[in-house]
DNA sequence: ATAATAATGCAAATCATTAGCATTTAGATT
DNA sequence: AATCTAAATGCTAATGATTTGCATTATTAT
């Protein structure tokens, strides 16, 4: 079964390989390598498969999936709760205020920036967020 | 009256100086700079003053100072919707995760970042979010 | 003072998310 | 393989935050 890796990938993180897990997972390996969806979406895609499982055990799933670190979840302004999954690659993101896009960038300058930040607060860094909104260059 | 402040600023947003809109600019002014309130705050701080007004109203109130740039709306995980008056001064933040204390940080080397990632993509900056999540001096 | 317009309070509606509980399933045990 | 136990699921109801509709009241313009 090609669900062996999924069935790994779930032991590794002391979840049961479940259906409703599998699935999730199933759908999320055929978005693109950085691409956001919601819960919503991940429920269209199992029933255009034919697979229909409650949205109670999709919040669950994917709560789940957060805390092990296969997902990353965050908050839009304006456009809400979405998910994405964990590369383990740090980025923050830019989202256009007109058409929604969200992409990802990265500059290790940022990084120590917060170090700084945080050394000078005397406190420890546990994560963070950045956001730019902005208007895209397909938008302007 | 003392409130002759605050029709100034509220006629300089054409809104009309209500009791509500008052009342809300009144409780704010008495919070230092920097403080992060929520509206249940603000209601509760109403109530101890003898004034109680609709949390419908509060809601509105609060989304057209948003609109107005009067003040400004965070949205902090594990905390929710915050506001805080708008000074004009450009700053992110930095919430503890184990006590919740939110305090505001200012480096300029972050808006050169910023602008260089954006026109890298070519599209236009309309604003940004940045939060550290921490644990700060107190809580290690 | 009065008419026109906007603001308010209240309750009901909405939206996303969570929780309770009876039923089903996975994994361990005989 | 049959059985047992704990976990997972689906369902529906509950929750919490926020929004909305609408009748009433307050502000501003005339």
């Amino acid at each position: 079964m090609i669900d062996l890796v999924y069935i790994a990938i779930l032991k590794a993180n002391r979840l049961r390989p479940t259906t409703v897990r599998l699935a999730v997972l199933s759908v999320m390996s055929d978005y693109e390598e950085g691409t956001h969806f919601t819960i919503e979406k991940i429920s269209d895609d199992l029933i255009s498969r034919g697979v229909r499982k409650s949205v109670g055990s999709l919040y669950r799933t994917l709560k789940e999936f957060e805390d092990s670190g296969i997902v990353i979840r965050h908050q839009f302004d304006s456009i809400g709760t979405v998910y994405e999954s964990n590369t383990g690659a740090d980025h923050d993101h830019t989202v256009c205020v007109v058409c929604g896009k969200i992409k990802e960038f990265y500059k290790t300058e940022f990084d120590s920036l917060r170090k700084e930040v945080v050394s000078e607060s005397k406190g420890r860094l546990i994560k963070h967020t950045q956001t730019l909104y902005v208007v895209c260059e397909d938008c302007l």
